[in-house]
DNA sequence: GCCCAACGACTGCCTCAGCAACTATAGCGG
DNA sequence: CCGCTATAGTTGCTGAGGCAGTCGTTGGGC
């Protein structure tokens, strides 16, 4: 076992990267929780709340998650206990159901993007210069565009991609 | 709620670090499942292979690691089934007891590391020209000194931190 | 119009990981 | 020396999430 290969430069940038995001992750979480909200359940809100009409497919919510569909199944039914969603059936298709945010849902999430978006200034686009931080972001894109699962890619940055055009119904 | 919230940059420069974060992932996750590993197990034979002894105190595992301490009694405990590690007692504290590497656990490491480092060249260092690089490294490596959780950070890239002082023992 | 493969959602079962409670040991103060 | 508090590790219980199997629905081929 050669003890230098955990010096390899490849390493350490990966070290970086998983650090950085672990970091970051532990942050959000964290305020996330004094809103009464989990990670996936504000990623949930968000899908649901920039798509038109404030819902998705449950497919569809489980292809712009990281979440499989039986994952988005309990998620939804937690949420939809909690007040925060409600199920519709879509009217075209009677396998498909809707997940809609509620009015309580948007409040929810009013209540917290504030508070996020100043965690996000505070310990990542606000540690850098303007310059600097253009270059990380770019950096970024470009493995970004490399790795991307096809399946939770896209929307982030192109929010309107798959909202514009929701599969059928 | 207002649409445009979602395209704040803010909210898209978290979005190209998570989206990055989870393609990586799962290309690690592949390759290492190839091998029979999990990533979590990946973390923890490369933690003790770099450490004095390719050995480490079940807390400073967990230190080391994302894990709670009974996290890392768990992983131990399939990873010993399994044949990659050891617990071995503390002579000097009689609380403590070591996980150490086995032979077939440092092989089965050989094993995997060369192909992963291949995968880190091939979707993330290798897509950037050096100075693209750099400025991402750069810009990463602030972003994660800032949020630096101190439990999992430091270790990787500064690997003899506390391998080099392992606390008493 | 009928059949059948594909699809959407849900459920049972499993693994993983965290928290809190517990046990054993260590080390300090009096 | 005794007791008290802190620490190391483990375990019971719980929740999250994935896979595979199920059921109802759809839409295309004939």
């Amino acid at each position: 076992m050669n003890q230098n290969v955990f010096d390899d430069p490849r390493i350490t940038a990966v070290g970086l990267l998983f650090e950085a995001h672990a970091g970051l992750s532990a942050r959000f979480s964290a305020q996330f929780e004094e809103h009464g909200l989990s990670s996936v359940e504000f990623e949930v809100l968000t899908r649901l709340a920039r798509s038109p009409g404030n819902q998705l497919r449950m497919t569809d919510l489980a292809a712009q998650t990281s979440l499989s569909t039986s994952g988005v199944t309990r998620v939804v039914d937690r949420m939809e206990r909690d007040g925060l969603l409600t199920r519709r059936a879509c009217p075209s298709d009677r396998r498909s159901s809707y997940a809609v945010v509620t009015a309580a849902g948007l409040q929810r999430l009013d209540e917290t993007l504030p508070g996020h978006l100043r965690i996000i200034e505070q310990w990542f686009t606000g540690q850098l210069d303007p310059a600097a931080l253009d270059a990380l972001l770019d950096g970024l894109r470009r493995v970004r565009d490399a790795v991307h699962p096809g399946a939770t890619a896209g929307s982030t940055t192109l929010p309107v991609e798959s909202a514009a055009a929701p599969t059928g119904c």
